[in-house]
DNA sequence: GGTCATGCATAAGTCCTCCTTATGCACGCT
DNA sequence: AGCGTGCATAAGGAGGACTTATGCATGACC
């Protein structure tokens, strides 16, 4: 025979009937009959070869053999505990949301000192990607990501439609004599003019272009080329939701009341067995609270 | 939820697993399918809301979550493994053997050198009581007792049959002219007189006696019968197996052929449950070889 | 001395936890 | 491109771990 160990049930409950000195008491604590009490230690001293307690009328007692082997046991059981408790209270210390820039940066951030002041014990860590993540690889709690939100193996839940609109510096707007009517765009240059954005824009303004010059730079973040329009140098689409400071400091204005639906969302996802979570459950009902939605 | 520990088994498997880096290799080493350790694992994650294992190609890694578990789940599995092997070495160091002091003094004392020579791990402590055994109660292994053998819940090996015969000192018969038959036994004394055992003796030698003298005092060892009887006190009625030792030595001799069978013998006994306790089972097959039985 | 309460023991039966089997997928190596 | 390897998962089975019911021994109380 190996040194493998008994069955760790019956190790389980010989610790608590040791250490309570009660098969009755040790079934409480256990949440089991004593039944089933009284048969794992059976099993346990049948595996042993030797009996671990004495049975005296109206009292255990722990043989010598029982007494040695009871505190060993106990000390075991006590460093498990402790690690997976303390494991739990560490767990819940951080949590590690991954999103794309802007929403990090534009509606997530300036939001988390509130977040932090109704969950003190949970410091949340933002990391801002747009590549996808594989959760059985990467240490992250949650993502916030745009697109239709049907990911397979994970839970998701609407946050913001991904609907964009033109918006300028009022500044600019008042330079070139005022911005009425989308026939007016042409007093202005657009920022970020291959962004396919700009196709539907032009064509739910009934003014259809055919194509967008594709040889120019990347890309650019909303952040980016919402700072280029504040600072005066053209027109941009913007997600509204993310510049509400913004227009509120009279920064940006939205001339129009053109809004073009991509019939994406932004989403808050995390694995189905993360569900019960408990961090990642306050964090879901936070968020959507924020937002204006019933939580689940 | 209270600090209820996660299931065990769960916890073992992802000792193993985080401490070989591998499922498979976790898989080996407890006797079960790779697809176990997976399913294990990922319950124990759901459990705790977190990963604790990063999933590669070719190669696991603990995430920092686990790499903070594994260490303390670890330690706390290396004394349950050392307490429990210890235990097993520790409870084979000493043997306790119950049995009427006569057996003990005559028979098994003189022969335990021989036993521990060819056990040399386990120590045989001796206890000498005559009454019940009480195996949950008292830390015994095994018991010798006289009977029929029949005990509900023990197992039984029959050692040497209860048959006795009378003894007396050489020196003693030659000075009252020789025993030759047991018509002669009025030349000498009856050693613990009141012992039943003399009724029957009587009654086979076709010398009916009807009683004895009941008053005297307790029935006495047969190691102090014998001892009375070496000293040329008169004749007593002793089991033959006990005494060779004497014979040979002349210090006892067996003057009729008389022996009374009791329809009793001496068995070793213990409970059922210990029967694969390897000191056990090795006392048995031994003190079954010393007597010329054949092992189970 | 009789009755009752208490705690452990056991048999029989149930159920659900823990596993196996079969298979899929992703990746590195050749 | 094909193959080998390691982890993941679904479906299903079995046996371990428990419950229920009951017995027994003992101490306390009247």
């Amino acid at each position: 025979m190996t040194d493998a160990l008994p069955p760790l049930a019956a190790i389980r409950v010989f610790e608590a009937a040791a250490r309570l000195l009660s098969f009755t008491k040790a079934a409480a604590e256990l949440g089991m009959t004593q039944a089933a009490v009284s048969y794992q230690v059976k099993l346990l001293e049948e595996r042993l070869g030797a009996p671990l307690f004495l049975r005296q009328p109206r009292a255990l007692a722990l043989t010598e053999a029982g007494q040695w082997l009871a505190p060993r046991t106990t000390e075991a059981f006590e460093l498990l505990r402790d690690a997976y408790s303390r494991f739990g209270e560490r767990e819940q210390a951080t949590l590690v949301v991954n999103t794309m820039h802007t929403f990090a940066a534009q509606w997530l951030a300036p939001r988390l000192g509130v977040y932090q002041l109704a969950h003190p014990k949970t410091a949340v860590q933002l990391e801002t990607t747009t590549r996808v993540v594989d959760f059985s690889r990467e240490e992250v709690d949650v993502v916030i990501r745009s697109g239709k939100g049907k990911w397979p193996g994970l839970l998701t839940y609407k946050l913001i439609d991904v609907r964009y609109t033109l918006m300028v510096s009022p500044a600019l707007a008042e330079k070139v004599g005022g911005l009425h009517r989308p026939e007016d765009m042409f007093k202005v240059d657009l920022i970020d003019p291959h962004d396919p954005w700009w196709i539907d824009w032009f064509k739910a303004c009934g003014q259809p272009i055919d194509k967008l010059n594709m040889d120019l730079g990347p890309i650019g973040l909303q952040t980016i080329t919402a700072s280029a329009a504040i600072a005066g140098r053209g027109a941009a689409l913007l997600v509204k939701e993310f510049f509400e400071q913004e227009i509120r400091d009279g920064r940006l204005y939205q001339p129009f009341d053109v809004m073009v639906d991509t019939e994406t969302a932004y989403w808050l996802a995390f694995p189905e067995g993360r569900r019960n979570v408990p961090k990642i459950k306050a964090f879901r009902d936070w968020i959507l609270a924020e937002i204006g939605q019933p939580g689940v």
